[in-house]
DNA sequence: CGCATACGCGCC
DNA sequence: AAACGGCGCGTTTGCG
């Protein structure tokens, strides 16, 4: 058997010949306590106090029947999303060499200039990369900085953060920033993705069903869900990911699923409102904060009801918001006042779940999935304040996560049903969109089909929290970054 | 030399 | 002071 699967599948040695009973093992496990993520061989036979994978297997499944919620999770959702996982990791997605190559070139340029620019304004050569020495220029020796906050480590800080609020200072910080742009991007991406490539120039990724505590997947070897889009520079490595010869790539993607997953489990009436209305979510939280018509929300207002939308998912506090929209404390409690306000069932759910979780010792999703908060009862404050960030968070982003989870069976199963899975083929999962490789001819039929699916999945499968329209935006391109 | 850690940063 | 949730990964640095 799969003896040589290593400890804890380490980075440089992960062997990847898991068996499908190792498999189910680890996703009963997760479900048992989500701690455990991706836990090892060792993990599971230590669990179940079990000399091998077979018996652990029965001793996990004896277990979870004990709970109906979780043996339903596991027997409809997370076992049967195994083989479905492993033929994406197995198809893979296609890159274009060639254009990585040429990328590569231009950028390694670029980067020489930059290094040449930066160490002209601090005088001397030293290694742009070493926080510790970048901070020796920036802080001892050029003087940059009054006030420098410092890192976790006690080291002054050099992150974009900080280096944006120097910008005026000096010349060098602009061409530092530039600089760790491009080296970000060469050494994680378009260096080492075309070494990964088999015979048809596709890379594998691997899905980790059991990756995050919350119930999401994680990527892995190479990791696919945080290529980059953000900058242009970035973007461009979005257009090296090709549909093959025949075919296009698909997107389809939940809008503001999290914030919808929010509306609904809360069952706040002003946010379940705005998303029944169909209106652009932000500008109408921002229209509710800030008390003016719809079509008066300025773009400010805008942006800072969003960064309130995205805050209230993450737990952020008065001095984060602060920070995020680089506003005075005053105003920020203002905003954050007025939020709490406008909001009050909202308000009241996240203090029950913080509740809930101190008294159970986990959160649950929309569909039962268990988080496990121990920590909630910690007697030092902070671990408990940031247990209860875990704690409003994690249902919220677990919710989501279980929908993607049944969308995907769904899909597949449509698929399945309309004669499609040649044509339209799952290729990665990115938290909240799909990507497909569709043969040109099937592109309205399958993109129909999958949108139609995933905006069902919870009337089918949760009618009691059908309240709000969950909608999927698609597109269609030749490549990802056209998506 | 390999390994763990700090730091930083890519994505949702 | 401490920073808003969830990840993976690159480079540097110090250690055994």
């Amino acid at each position: 058997m799969t003896k040589t699967a290593s400890a804890k599948s380490s980075k440089k040695e992960a062997t990847y010949l898991q068996t499908l009973e190792f498999k189910e093992a680890q996703a009963m496990l997760f479900l048992i306590d989500s701690d455990k993520t991706d836990p090892s061989l060792e993990d599971i036979l230590m669990y179940t106090n079990t000399k091998d994978i077979s018996n652990a297997h029965k001793a996990l499944f004896s277990e979870l029947s004990r709970n109906e919620t979780l043996l339903d999770l596991y027997e409809n959702v997370d076992k049967p999303l195994i083989p479905i996982v492993e033929k994406m990791e197995e198809v893979g997605i296609k890159i274009d060499v060639p254009y990585f190559f040429s990328l590569s070139k231009k950028y390694h340029e670029d980067l020489a200039i930059l290094e040449k620019d930066i160490w002209k304004y601090a005088g001397r050569e030293f290694l742009i990369t070493s926080p510790k020495q970048l901070g020796e220029v920036l802080y001892d020796e050029l003087r940059l900085g009054e006030k420098i906050k410092k890192t976790a480590g006690g080291a002054r800080s050099t992150n974009a953060d900080m280096l944006d609020s120097l910008k005026a200072e000096h010349p060098i910080i602009e061409k530092v920033l530039e600089y760790r742009e491009i080296q970000k991007l060469l050494s994680t991406y378009i260096d080492p993705l075309p070494k990964l490539i088999d015979f048809e120039s596709r890379i594998h990724t691997h899905f980790l069903h059991t990756g995050a505590a919350t119930g999401r997947f994680a990527s892995r070897d190479p990791n696919l869900q945080n290529i980059p889009i953000k900058t242009e520079a970035g973007a461009a490595i979005r257009k090296g990911f090709v549909a093959k010869d025949g075919y296009v790539l698909l997107s389809c993607d939940y809008s503001q699923i999290e914030l919808r997953c929010a509306a609904i489990l809360s069952g706040d009436e002003r946010l379940l409102e705005t998303f029944k209305k169909g209106e652009d979510s932000h500008a109408s939280v921002a229209s509710r904060v800030f008390n003016v018509p719809l079509d008066e929300v300025s773009k400010d207002q805008r942006r800072i009801a969003k960064v309130l939308n995205f805050g209230i998912l993450y737990g952020m506090g008065v001095n984060a918001l602060k920070d995020t929209l680089g506003s005075d404390r005053k105003s920020a409690q203002e905003f954050y006042d007025t939020y709490k306000k406008t909001f009050p069932t909202l308000v009241s759910y996240l203090e029950e779940v913080k509740m809930q979780a101190k008294r159970n010792g986990y959160t649950e999703t929309l569909f039962g999935r268990q988080r496990q908060l121990k920590m909630m009862r910690s007697p030092l404050p902070f671990i408990r304040a940031q247990g209860e960030r875990m704690a409003v968070n994690a249902p919220i982003q677990g919710t989501n996560a279980d929908i993607m989870r049944i969308a995907l069976i769904d899909i597949t199963q449509a698929l399945e049903e309309k004669k499609l899975t040649k044509h339209a083929i799952p290729l990665l999962q990115i938290h909240d969109e799909f990507i497909f490789e569709v043969a040109k001819g099937y592109e309205e039929q399958a993109k129909d089909t999958i949108v139609s699916v995933m905006e069902a999945v919870l009337k089918k499968h949760k009618k009691e929290a059908d309240l709000i329209p969950i909608l999927v935006s698609s597109e269609i391109g030749s490549t990802w970054g056209d998506l």
